[in-house]
DNA sequence: ATGGAAGTTTAGCATTGGCTAAACCTATTG
DNA sequence: CAATAGGTTTAGCCAATGCTAAACTTCCAT
């Protein structure tokens, strides 16, 4: 029955996609965080809980403990009652958010979208592009904007 | 101070856009629920939990579970031990992410991406795009496809 | 008609990410 | 230098999404 076989095929595939978003959802939240913490630190000078979590539109206490998880996960570092830092690892996928982000929302706008949506749709979709994706946005960016 | 009040619009802006993304994170779920659905039933004539699972890659209990959200919603009917139903509005999300998917996928498609990348790209992107990104890939999918 | 394999559901647990209200520090200002 | 306003953390709640193991149905084959 080469039909099963087939069918079973293109099925692992396809939960290897799911697996792949749902993988990517876990990671977004910290991106997100490490993103908006380097901004404000090259902004204001200093990242503060409650500015993270008035951009982000969460309430403080959500902050705090996703901060917790952040700090379990060596990407970020913090006294009680003090400014948010980033680790060498925080920063580093802080900066490939920044990358990502600017190639998506530049390939929107490109596209001809305007900045408002561009802004929103790019940070949703910053999260599920593949490398692969991101040279073919920056390739066509590339010949676009010469 | 001009400058706090340009900051505190940028942030209301940038909250805005995190606020429609989680809201898109819950609806996401539900969307690739029906869709799968919608497959199975025009594929095999039927949609078993069991091939839900299997396909998103998750555990059997997983899927009940989830069904009972979705059935409390009113996207999917289901008696204990049978196949999996649509309802009207069921439908209607189904057709919607195909939609979506189709425009998105046939996008990454005519930028050069590989059949295997656009599969998963999609996959991922298609929650999160507006109806105003769509519809400028599907102008780009009509003058180039012409 | 029934016994067992295969498929489904329940039970119970963990984690993530959200909230509010209350407690707690810090730092400014009088 | 003390009071207090404002920022921060804790405590405790909830819902969603995942898991495994055990219980339960269904249905096919003998």
């Amino acid at each position: 029955m080469p039909q099963r076989a087939k069918k079973a095929g293109t099925a692992k595939i396809r939960s290897a996609a799911f697996r792949r978003i749902r993988a990517d959802h876990s990671s977004e939240l910290a991106e997100d965080y490490v993103e908006l913490i380097a901004d404000l630190i090259d902004e204001k000078g200093e990242a503060r809980g409650s500015e993270v979590a008035m951009r982000l539109g969460v309430a403080n206490a959500t902050v705090v403990k996703t901060l917790k998880r952040l700090q379990d996960s060596g990407l970020v570092t913090q006294e009680p009652y003090r400014s948010i830092f980033l680790t060498g690892d925080g920063w580093k996928m802080a900066e490939d958010g920044r990358r990502k982000h600017k190639i998506v929302e530049g390939f929107l706008l490109a596209l001809g979208i305007s900045e408002e949506t561009a802004r929103i749709d790019s940070e949703g979709i910053e999260h599920h592009v593949s490398e692969e994706t991101l040279r073919a946005m920056a390739r066509f960016l590339a010949r676009k904007g010469s």
